[in-house]
DNA sequence: TTGTAAGCGTTATCAA
DNA sequence: TTGATAACGCTTACAA
């Protein structure tokens, strides 16, 4: 920047006030000093600039799983309602752990963002604020976190497992295995509840027999190998079953794959269901039943709600007001894993 | 850094040198400073810090499409192979546009990031000298940059394709309709190559008539819509063939869903191979033959491939060595979507 | 319309 | 062993 303002024959602070916009600047200085820039291939270091204005325009995403394909759909959605605005959206990965590493700490504490989104993470408020300055605008979706005072935005989980669950049944199922997710997860945690007040209301009314057997209920994480081993063992171990429900469609994917080496037809001998809809679950052998996350707009929700605490927090007074919780609504999206017999509810796909 | 400077009664010097446990300072001292930290709750301003050190131990790992299992899983070699170091990785996804977004290009001009992995990207070296500093520390992976010197690690894609073909041919394949990747990507360009050679050196000997028609040549987005689109409209066009190499396996994992929709059996009508070896691919029903990228030692060798030019940008002389290029080998991974008649090769799974 | 200078939160050099 | 103080590259009153 010295070198322009002595190339251009300014002085620095012309040189800024070119560069930002700002301030009155006469055309012909402005010319030349646009000029200088050009030919220095001048650009300015924004973390000196961030220095000043305490904001770098970053933000950071955490994700539990970058393998998952779900998570960086809502990557998308994030990044479109921030980009209006100015703000880069990165990436952290954080493989599940609860430590989330020394790495991305730095991000945080380091001032290198100014706000972060935590997703389908399974910290508690303790750990949290362990982990990043209290004041640091946060908002957490897709995961529920106690004693945390930050805005949220998730899916009714409880819903979504109930829809799945009553979908099995209302195809036939008596006898239905979850694969579920990790214990002390909310998502987990909701989804199960759903399918037990599925099995509980259904065992009352005219559905025969339909079982609510914990040998019937799994957890474990998230992920595709969990699904297939799990099933796999409930297999060998003579378990008998008609439907799945996983708490997520990489556990189905993983069950499908288990079931088709057992020989079991899928949907007739077993009907699977899964949670989220990534985009894997339509290309899946039979095309995977779901229940659909509105992936998208969660993330754009999630951008926008951190954009507002970020405005508030610019404030001189900071009447920060109550964190805001926002619950979707999942909707089924039937397709062939769950094809047979009678069914009702919504048809797509 | 102030206030603990004063609840402690030291000069702000003392504290940063506590903090960086670098110089001497009196046990005594020490103990306050840190006690003092621990009240206020202070952590160092990182952003402050890295001016001037003149480095923020961030890197940026760029890759063009999120979606695509491949990548994360080289985002994982690299976070460990600079994690030694006390590097930070963040993911940034370009979509695949060649623009990048004038959000990434922020990180990267701005001194956010000390160096960058471009990987998989379509960019030309012009370009690029437009969008980032050119004393900015790169390596190119899985992608060749023509005109642009710097480090880049990739897998022999002439090979692969090779491989992934003469594999078909030996399972009896005549007619292989090539799903191809974008024109101008150099991934695509090197397994097409590759397709070409195996049936044309084919042709040559004893296989009866193997043909290379250029009907049977798509190229398009490395995405699994356009595997299911392009299989699709060569199934309608009446296109006969008894084989697919897909350029990726998401392009293969469409091709599955298509021909399964026409009836088409696999592998017993049509054997279906791809290229990368994605944790979908062993997934997939059936299970998708692939030729296997060692990924997560690319991510790795790239990694240390940065921090050897990181290590030598910071020293005094600049005595920048020619650029490394290193070309890994790939592997066939074959499963059940090629599994009929004489198979020759290696069998893994 | 432009320049001077004080700060942003650190580190590093030099004296004390 | 410690404390001033000058950078780092930029913004922004305030003066000129």
């Amino acid at each position: 920047m010295r070198d322009v303002a002595r190339e251009a024959g300014v002085s620095i602070a012309t040189v800024s006030r070119v560069v930002n916009g700002v301030g009155p600047v006469a055309e012909p200085t402005r010319r030349r000093v646009l000029e200088a820039i050009r030919r220095l291939n001048y650009s300015p270091n924004l973390v000196a600039k961030s220095l000043v204005h305490r904001g770098t325009k970053n933000l950071a995403l955490f994700v539990p799983d970058i393998m998952n394909p779900f998570f960086p759909a809502i990557a998308r959605g994030v990044a479109d309602a921030v980009a209006s605005e100015g703000y880069t959206v990165v990436l952290c990965n954080t493989d599940d752990s609860t430590e989330m590493g020394p790495h991305f700490e730095r991000l945080l504490r380091g001032n290198f963002v100014d706000g972060a989104i935590l997703c389908g993470t399974a910290w508690d408020a303790a750990l949290l604020s362990r982990l990043m300055p209290a004041d640091l605008p946060l908002v957490v979706m897709d995961r529920r976190v106690p004693g945390l005072r930050a805005d949220s935005v998730e899916v009714d989980n409880r819903l979504g497992g109930l829809m799945a669950t009553r979908h099995l049944l209302d195809v036939g199922c008596r006898r239905i295995l979850h694969l579920g997710g990790p214990v002390g997860v909310s998502t987990a945690e909701g989804r199960l509840a759903g399918y037990l007040e599925a099995l509980c209301s259904g065992a009352a009314d005219e559905r025969d027999a339909a079982e609510a057997d914990s040998d019937l209920i799994t957890r474990g994480p998230f992920r595709a190998e969990s699904g297939y081993s799990r099933t796999r063992a409930a297999l060998e171990s003579g378990l008998s079953f008609d439907g799945i429900f996983a708490a997520n469609d990489l556990l189905a994917l993983g069950a499908l794959q288990a079931l088709r080496q057992f020989g079991r037809r899928v949907p007739e001998d077993v009907a699977v269901i899964g949670f989220d809809d990534i985009y894997m679950a339509a290309l899946a052998l039979p095309p995977l039943s779901t229940v659909a996350q509105p992936t998208y707009r969660l993330g754009t929700i999630a951008g926008r709600m951190l954009m507002a605490r970020l405005d508030r927090s610019a404030c001189p007074a900071h009447p920060q007001p109550e964190p805001k919780r926002v619950v979707l609504e999942p909707s089924l999206r039937i397709r062939e894993s769950t094809r047979r017999g009678r069914v009702r509810g919504s048809e797509e796909e």
